[in-house]
DNA sequence: CGGGTTTTCTTGAACAAGTCAAGAAAACTT
DNA sequence: AAGTTTTCTTGACTTGTTCAAGAAAACCCG
């Protein structure tokens, strides 16, 4: 039986994808299956560390090659920068804290894409809805 | 019969917000009474246009007082700089076209606040919904 | 209506996230 | 292994937004 999807280790990744297979882009899988919902500047410290100097630029240019090629998805809450995870496809949605601007996954009760109907699409094609809800996490809450 | 609240002028609504009249605030009311969903620099020169010269800076002050306030509600889709709109508190949501990045209203079908519910709220106390449909506006699409 | 207090506006500098551009280096192709 | 393509480094730059200090305007109260 082969590995699902989701076990595959970055390099096979990166090839299934049609890409080069190169140390920075790893280094940025890897650090995003540790850290979901890292932002840039979280990425790059943690490349940094497992993998020795990178250039700020390459750390953004590899984050566009990943995010055009489907690998990782960026996400962007008003009010934060942005912020890339890997779970990609699965048309999840997000829980986001007002006060500590913790993020987490929520899964979508429907679960197709899009999965809610606007009322009236005022003459868009539309193919994707994307929710945020916004609350207090444990942690800060009463 | 008294005007339905979203009829009143610029002076009364910033009066019964407790806030002081100015200039630049009305001018900011006018501005976006005219044109939902426009960005900051879009809101500046209509305010310069249509008053004379003022800050830039005291067009970002007026808008946060008026968002605090809760006269102006400020979005900002992934990929848009801040834009702000007068309706508030009618929970609506938005369309936004991928192409030209024109956003359109459309009312929650829903109603109430929030709107959906999450299928875990993962311990956190959620009080809205944001939802943003993606797509192609008419003009864009085929 | 006028002095005093508070709030707002102007000016100008600063900041952070992200992008652009050109050359050096690495990866793939044949 | 040479050549071609893609990626990475370096460093400057843009854009949207915020900070700070003083000048000006709005409000309050006698």
């Amino acid at each position: 039986m082969p590995p699902a999807h989701h076990a595959l280790d970055p390099g096979e990744r990166l090839r299934a994808a049609g890409l080069r297979v190169t140390r920075p882009r790893t280094a940025v899988l890897s650090a995003l299956a540790e850290r979901p919902h890292a932002d840039t500047d979280a990425i790059i410290g943690a490349v940094r560390d497992a993998f020795g100097p990178v250039s700020h630029q390459a750390v953004y240019d590899v984050l566009r090659v990943l995010t055009d090629a489907g690998l990782v998805r960026r996400i962007q809450p008003t009010g934060s920068v942005a912020r890339y995870e890997l779970r990609v496809g699965d048309n999840h949605h997000h829980v986001v804290c007002r006060s500590c601007g913790t993020i987490a996954d929520v899964d979508c009760a429907v679960g197709d894409t899009p999965c809610l109907t606007a009322s009236d699409d005022r003459g868009f094609v539309i193919d994707e809805a994307e929710v945020v809800y916004w609350g207090v996490c444990s942690g800060c809450g009463p």
